[in-house]
Parts: structure tokens; C-alpha cells; sequence
DNA sequence: CAGGATCCGGGCCGATACTG
DNA sequence: CAGTATCGGCCCGGATCCTG
């Protein structure tokens, strides 16, 4: 988060923007998931980017981790309030999506977005 | 755009993500606005990255270029109906913005942001 | 299992100067 | 007025290896 915004939208793209946080938004919720959980279900990323994502936002105030103290550790992040609020307006902006790419012409939808249900909120 | 996509959240950032895309949308509607007039409707932005995020709106068809043969030279953007449909999307977004300044402790967001209206769809 | 540390390239983005 | 051209910093994001 920055110092001083000009408008609303800077602070939300500041929020969640980037490559990867929207898509962790969509998994850590209405479920908690582990950490490797959660790495196999954000498809390509990697676990530097993914700690990194996951502390910003924690940090932001949209996840919350919590740590068990076992042997293995465990660890569950899950969405604040804030976070479910968030990923509760990225919805339309996801179905624009699909339509724009649609529109645009043709096949850009990889074949299993759809069983993968990232798009439908939780 | 890129080629393929997991989600159509991907693609709605790819086409407004990054800085300026988004202050952009919000300035090109309901008017059409010349260069000039954009450059100073968007506060700090350069002339290069203007052009430059403007050039790739329109090749991703949300934007329209018309330019008037005339001397001095007259050049005036607009929204496609797909970018009125995207812009009409935000809003929330930047309400949720402004909401989470507020409640993330305080005065982030600049005096003259109300008087801008850089968050009221037009 | 859940990370940490390090190296590295590409591109986003800004500053400056110039042009038809 | 509406751009072009060039230079360069920074940091995003990936790859790889290591640890309690």
C-alpha cells in the first residue's frame, strides 16, 4: 500500500494487482488451503512468488495465516472480511473477461478453465 | 492479449492492468478528449506512456482514434462500447478503494480527489 | 511440509530531447 | 498540437538450491 491515492481504483489495483493475487483471492475462499494445497491450485506459480503474493496481502489486511505447531507444520490461510468483499466484486470483471475474450475471437480460454471453475465465486 | 487464458479475470487485467490504463478509461467517458486534454485530465502521466497505453487500448478495441486532418493537427479518443462496458465495471471497484483507505487508518487519499471526481463514473 | 536465499533477465515506467 | 526517439533504473517474476 502507498502513501496517497488519487482515486479509489489505484488502491484496489494496488491491492490486487499484478499476475497472481486475484487468483490466489479465488482459492482461499469459502475454504481455507494449505500452503502446498494452494500452490497446486494457482497453476505455474511458483512457491518464492507465492509466499511473496500471500505475505503482501496478508500485510494488506485481505489474508489471514495461521500456524499450527506440529511436526510437519501446518499452515492455513484464509480470506479476512475484507478479502471476501473484495472477491466478491471480481465476479463481473471475470465475466467480462471471458465475453471480451470470446468476442475478440476465439479459442483463447484454455480447454479446462472451465472444470477448473476459477471464474465461479465460491 | 496474450494467447491463452485460465480465467477471464487474466484477460480483464491484462487489458486495463498496469498504472495508467484504468485512469485513462475513466477520462474517456462519456466525452471524447484530445491528447492534450488527457495528458492533463491524468495527472503525472508522460506524454510516451500516454500514447503508448492509449495505442495498446486500441489495438485491444477499447478505445477509438479519430484524427481530423486539420492544421494544427486535432486527434480526439473515445470509447468502443466494450470499454464503456468495462468502465461501467469499475465503479465498485473504486468504491471498495475508497472504503479500504478509509478503514486501513486514514488519510491516504488526496484533498482534491473528491473535487477531481476520478471515481464518479461520468 | 512450509518456507528462505540468491541470481538473473525482461519489461514497465520515467526523464529528456526532438519533430511535422 | 500530437506525437517520436533514445537512454536507463528498478523491480517483477522465474529458476535453482537450501533448511527447520
Amino acid at each position: 500500500m502507498r502513501a496517497v491515492y488519487s482515486c479509489g481504483l489505484e488502491a484496489t489495483f494496488d491491492v490486487i494487482g499484478g499476475k497472481w493475487k486475484c487468483l490466489i483471492l479465488w482459492r482461499l475462499h469459502p475454504d481455507a488451503r494449505r500452503f502446498g494445497e494452494l500452490k497446486r491450485l494457482v497453476t505455474g506459480i511458483t512457491e518464492k512468488m507465492l509466499i511473496q503474493q500471500l505475505r503482501e496481502m496478508e500485510a494488506d489486511g485481505l489474508v489471514r495465516r495461521q500456524a499450527y505447531p506440529e511436526i510437519p507444520p501446518r499452515v492455513e490461510y484464509s480470506l479476512t472480511p475484507m478479502g471476501i468483499s473484495l472477491k466478491e466484486l471480481l465476479g463481473p470483471l471475470c465475466e467480462w473477461g471471458s465475453k471480451y475474450i470470446e468476442q475478440m475471437g476465439g479459442q483463447h480460454l484454455c480447454e479446462d478453465a472451465e472444470t477448473q471453475t476459477q471464474c465461479v465465486p465460491g
